[in-house]
DNA sequence: ATTCATAATTATGAATTCAAAATACTGTTT
DNA sequence: AAACAGTATTTTGAATTCATAATTATGAAT
């Protein structure tokens, strides 16, 4: 009943953002009605905003809007899964492609900091997925496509519907290591094509190991 | 002022269809805000369907939401026009690679034809144009990832907010032709690296033309 | 004449109200 | 008891209303 906290940005994406956080904590389970009355009374705010969250989720790929039967978290199946998996492998592969011909001498050296870190946290499971996680944002960043980065976001947005949503199994921790080392050997020698091949090895090993 | 046809889809999306035509069509130039009030009586509707609308079209990324501003007719710069266009040819290359592993055999004798009607076409460019886009249609219908599919709609749609949107230059048909001749040539032998490297090539000119 | 402060207007964001469709319920009939 | 018809309720979709932020207009003071 409790009303939100003042909007820094639009209330809409604020409900949205919320409803994001209930749909990857599978508290709205994939398959299940979205109960608009319930959710804006919970909320203390009305309809007409959480209608406006609803439709961007929808455009996202996290709900679906069946006509005049309301709005349902989207099922993602095996071969979405598997669909959404490979263009992320083919976007992030290329990102790399990118960096390893645009990135100046210090994001280089940035990403090798990052890289650093994740071997001295190669004890810590939490963290390495943490900075994991961060280095390959930052490498997007570095590609520099508002338009890429956007799609990854989306993307990995529906990988996180699925409950095996682990990028990164917690048993590959050194092979995913040595994955990284090579694809930054790769991109410290600004050689583009074993850039890509190693950002597709790591992809690839990390959709084995989820299957 | 005349009230809409009757709505087979909800009437948020075909709102939604409308101002995308308009957006195209330049009738809603890139940068100019966009009057929700003067729509919706230009629709004969309220706001709260268009409202509805104009958030998907951000989430599309051709309409930008400003704060208490209202909503704009999103404006794409040269790099933006770049940034996009080098996504379409990363995932464009990525289903014919995919097209030259999983295809069936009438698929690719579909493609086949298909690009047979391009060849008879050559002296009527609109119909070049026409069956040209068929055939990056189908092409991405038979790499099978709605995800990818939706993408590359998604990217189409932002293209076409740029004046210079053909992804075709009319002096380049001949050229053309021949770079789809060697595509399906790949595809036929399911040559991936080969069908992978002249999507590539095939959208590397067009940019070149584009620019 | 220009600048600043204040008032009026306009437009956005959100709540409320309303209409119609879908669903659930009730009671009757067989 | 099962099936059906008819009614009541719920829920969606959309219009309207309302509050507030932002802009524009007005006018006073320098």
């Amino acid at each position: 009943m409790s009303a939100l906290s003042l909007a820094p940005r639009a209330l809409y994406e604020e409900v949205a953002e919320l409803l994001r956080q209930r749909i990857f904590a599978r508290e709205l389970a994939p398959g299940s009605w979205i109960d608009e009355m319930r959710l804006a009374e919970e909320y203390g705010i009305s309809r007409t905003p959480l209608r406006e969250a609803l439709k961007v989720l929808a455009t996202e790929g996290l709900v679906t809007m069946k006509m005049r039967r309301g709005a349902y978290v989207t099922e993602v199946n095996d071969k979405d899964q598997h669909d959404v998996y490979h263009l992320l492998s083919v976007l992030e592969s290329d990102a790399a492609g990118v960096v390893a011909v645009q990135a100046s001498d210090a994001e280089l050296a940035e990403l090798n900091s990052i890289h650093q870190e994740l071997v001295a946290a190669v004890v810590n499971t939490d963290k390495f997925f943490a900075i994991n996680e961060r280095f390959h944002m930052r490498l997007l960043e570095i590609a520099n496509n508002r338009w890429r980065d956007q799609m990854v976001a989306d993307l990995r947005k529906v990988m996180k519907l699925n409950r095996h949503n682990s990028l990164l199994k917690s048993g590959r921790i050194e092979e995913s290591l040595r994955e990284h080392q090579a694809l930054l050997d790769a991109l410290l020698a600004r050689d583009v094509t074993a850039s890509v091949t190693r950002m597709q090895a790591h992809f690839a090993n990390g959709l084995e190991a989820a299957s």
